[in-house]
DNA sequence: AAATCCGACAACCGCATCGGA
DNA sequence: TTCCGATGCGGTTGTCGGATT
């Protein structure tokens, strides 16, 4: 096994020599892609089709190397590649699913057609991580993830929710013999700022937008669910005590106090309106998740519509009656957890687009 | 108006894995 | 079985543009 390692090593080292001679005979540009090379590397596949990379840099005229050929062609040529911020359909599969594999993007990216890993890595890194950072915990701790489920996943919901009825009126619940495809297939576009359809998105080399952001609008301002508080009584989906409930809860019974250092390094606070104004921008900032126009569905409203969404839903959000569900366990390679997120993931794809359907496990 | 900060994302790098010779 | 080229994956860095000071 060793000597096998150390071969492959040997292999990999000759490798990197070669490329460097070759770097050295040609010389390989680097940093951003200009027009002239999109077209020639989209002319060159259109031709010759995906794949032997390296052949298609020696031979299509680019200065590249196969990597970067392959890298440009996967994360922004390719003519499926779905752009603009992500939906929150798309996010809560993301963390649905970042929970249950941890940072496997590419097999994340399966999962959400059209996006790639890169974008996905970068979503994670730019917005949750930021969100863990600022509450001072592990992105990848069970009281992070804890917290995101139990408050993160339903303001997700909820605005799939308003998205899907801008006249303020939850969806009809879906049962699970609801001809999803038939429905979702005939529903508006998501009214997203950038997620609509830019004929420039899904055609870079002609949009002229080379050396520059493709979709300046930040996420939070992507929302349409200003319509939903009109028709529904404003009231808070979560207090602070809840808040902290989460917090003390999951700190406590996973043994992560530690890990929660909101007051700058001296353990689990004990104040309640600093642990939940942190937990609060886990929703609230930058993150797409906070309320429409600080109008939300009520607490009981939602549950209710959750609980008739899901099969045997009974236990996403139960926090908020106070009750764990115990039916929960086997979340996940990360351990137990009370929480049915495989319920929430049910959810969010008979509400998302129709490719993001129950598949019989994932 | 200029300087600085920061978020977003494209691109690069190193390593692992696969598959054919 | 070993070698080796191709490809895939995840972490990290660089760059740009908008926001803020």
């Amino acid at each position: 096994m060793s000597q096998r390692k150390g071969a492959m090593a040997a292999a990999v080292t000759a490798s990197k020599h070669r490329e460097d001679q070759e770097a050295m005979m040609v010389e390989l540009r680097r940093g951003p892609w200009t027009l002239e090379e999109d077209n020639l590397l989209m002319n060159y596949i259109a031709c010759h089709g995906e794949g032997r990379w390296n052949l298609l840099a020696r031979c299509s005229g680019l200065k590249r190397t196969g990597k970067s050929c392959r890298l440009r062609w996967l994360n922004y040529l390719k003519p499926d590649i779905k752009r603009g911020n992500l939906t929150p359909e798309e996010q809560l599969l993301i963390l649905e699913l970042h929970s249950k594999w941890g940072n496997r993007w590419s097999r994340i990216a399966q999962h959400l057609p059209g996006r790639t890993d890169n974008e996905i890595k970068n979503y994670w890194r730019t917005r949750v991580q930021k969100q863990a950072r600022q509450l001072r915990v592990d992105a990848n701790s069970a009281v992070f993830r804890d917290a995101v489920r139990c408050y993160w996943m339903p303001r997700l919901l909820e605005k799939m929710a308003a998205h899907h009825h801008g006249d303020g009126e939850l969806p009809p619940p879906l049962h699970p013999s609801h001809n999803i495809a038939g429905t979702a297939s005939s529903r508006s576009p998501p009214a997203h700022g950038s997620q609509q359809e830019d004929p420039s998105s899904s055609a870079p080399a002609a949009s002229g937008h080379y050396l520059q952001q493709v979709d300046p609008s930040p996420s939070t301002s992507t929302t349409s669910g200003s319509t939903t508080s009109a028709a529904l009584p404003p009231v808070p989906c979560f207090s602070e005590s809840e808040l902290r409930w989460v917090v003390d809860q999951y700190g406590a019974a996973y043994g992560y106090t530690d890990d929660l250092d909101l007051d700058g390094g001296a353990g689990v606070v004990d104040d309640d309106s600093a642990a939940a104004a942190a937990l609060d921008s886990l929703g609230l900032d930058g993150l797409d998740l906070g309320p429409a126009d600080g109008g939300v569905y009520s607490d009981a409203t939602l549950l209710d519509y959750l609980n008739a969404t899901c099969a045997g839903g009974t236990t996403v959000m139960t926090m908020m009656g106070g009750v764990h569900g115990a039916a929960g366990g086997g979340d996940g390679d990360y351990g137990p957890s009370p929480w049915r997120t495989d319920e929430l993931g049910q959810t969010a794809r008979k509400l998302g687009d129709p490719q993001h359907q129950w598949r019989g496990g994932i």
